[in-house]
DNA sequence: TTGCCTGTTGGACGATCGTACAACAACGCG
DNA sequence: CGCGTTGTTGTACGATCGTCCAACAGGCAA
């Protein structure tokens, strides 16, 4: 009557389940609290299986970026489908999402700041956040565009736009206290009133 | 006729030479390379200093932070004081002083990061990044102030150009390669445009 | 049921971490 | 010039880090 030791998984189940709990312990405990060890006892699993599937911490904590980014990226395209067919509506879904659950979390922002801090000792993480963030903006041009921003615009106007974004979701998950995401949705907005007026 | 073995320092001094040597090794190796030993080879002395000035090695990257800020404080002060008397101009000088040295560096974004990895877990550590971040605001509103921006709407206008301001410099640290300092300086000027419009 | 395959375990290993402290030496004072 | 103060050194210490790997056992095929 006694229960297994372990139990196995599929590989891609086993690696998404360490995946979210380097997540967890991110948020949890910082950067600096994420060992090998501290994420497999959050996963319940033993410290081994992190060598043996993702062959280091590095590359976990580079694998848990990639999957919060496809997370965001989700949460974005069903904000944005559920807006409607209006393009005006539609960016401003896209826009607006980031302030709110699942985007503006202190578990993704935590899971960002790791990666941020492996940035400046490996180029190659370089490389995967500036593709990341290419995706970002090219998703944001569109939407831009189909608002009726010209193409000689597109460019400046979307690095404007994300910049605006990160800033406002930066500061709302560092110190949720000093303003609202009610706040940052209504400076947004005005920021792409601004933007797509027919002026100038 | 051999050299001393070692040279005392006035307490001031040593201190502010632990701090910029470990200001160089966060952007050198990351926050995972900063430990106390080679900030101790950086600064060209025995391990033990940093204990002995700083207690911890959190404290001493604590005081980086503040360092650091204080540096970027007056940096913004200098760009003020030089850009004259006309209000708009020492708005535009304040705003587009950060995408450019010594602002935006390296080595000032490494230390942001490391001292927001550690925002997560130590209380004290988010109290201190709230009061630096409102000393900046407090200074971007008088500045908007200035320009004529009404009371009511001074306090969504400075966390607006905060975020902007913060987004730029990020991604301008974070890949230089993907747009320029004039471009963000653009992106900012046009921003500050409509914020100060008469229209509305 | 039996036996093989392999996902999983858990501890060993060396390296490195932050901290603490006793010994040392530079500098100012008498 | 000699002495005391104290800034500074260098190391020892225990803890924890990432990695590795031999042994174990769950699950499937025969």
């Amino acid at each position: 009557m006694k229960s297994p030791a372990f139990s196995r998984a599929e590989p891609d189940a086993r690696r998404l389940s360490l995946i979210e709990a380097c997540a967890r312990v991110l948020a949890a405990a910082g950067s600096a609290g994420a060992s090998v060890r501290a994420i497999a006892l959050e996963a319940g699993v033993s410290p081994g299986l992190v060598g043996h599937y993702f062959g280091g911490i590095d590359a976990l904590v580079a694998a848990t970026y990639a999957h919060v980014d496809a997370q965001v990226s989700d949460a974005l395209d069903a904000a944005v489908a559920a807006a409607g067919a209006a393009p005006r509506a539609r960016l401003e879904a896209f826009v607006t999402a980031s302030f709110d659950a699942p985007i503006a979390d202190r578990a993704l922002l935590a899971t960002w700041i790791a990666f941020w801090s492996l940035i400046t000792a490996r180029a190659d993480l370089a490389r995967q956040h500036d593709a990341q963030y290419a995706g970002y903006r090219a998703r944001l041009e569109r939407l831009l565009a189909g608002c009726g921003v010209p193409e000689p615009d597109l460019r400046r106007a979307a690095i404007a736009v994300t910049a605006l974004v990160d800033g406002l979701w930066l500061e709302l998950c560092l110190s949720p206290g000093c303003f609202s995401a009610e706040e940052a949705g209504g400076i947004a907005r005005r920021f792409l009133d601004a933007l797509i007026s027919p002026d100038r």
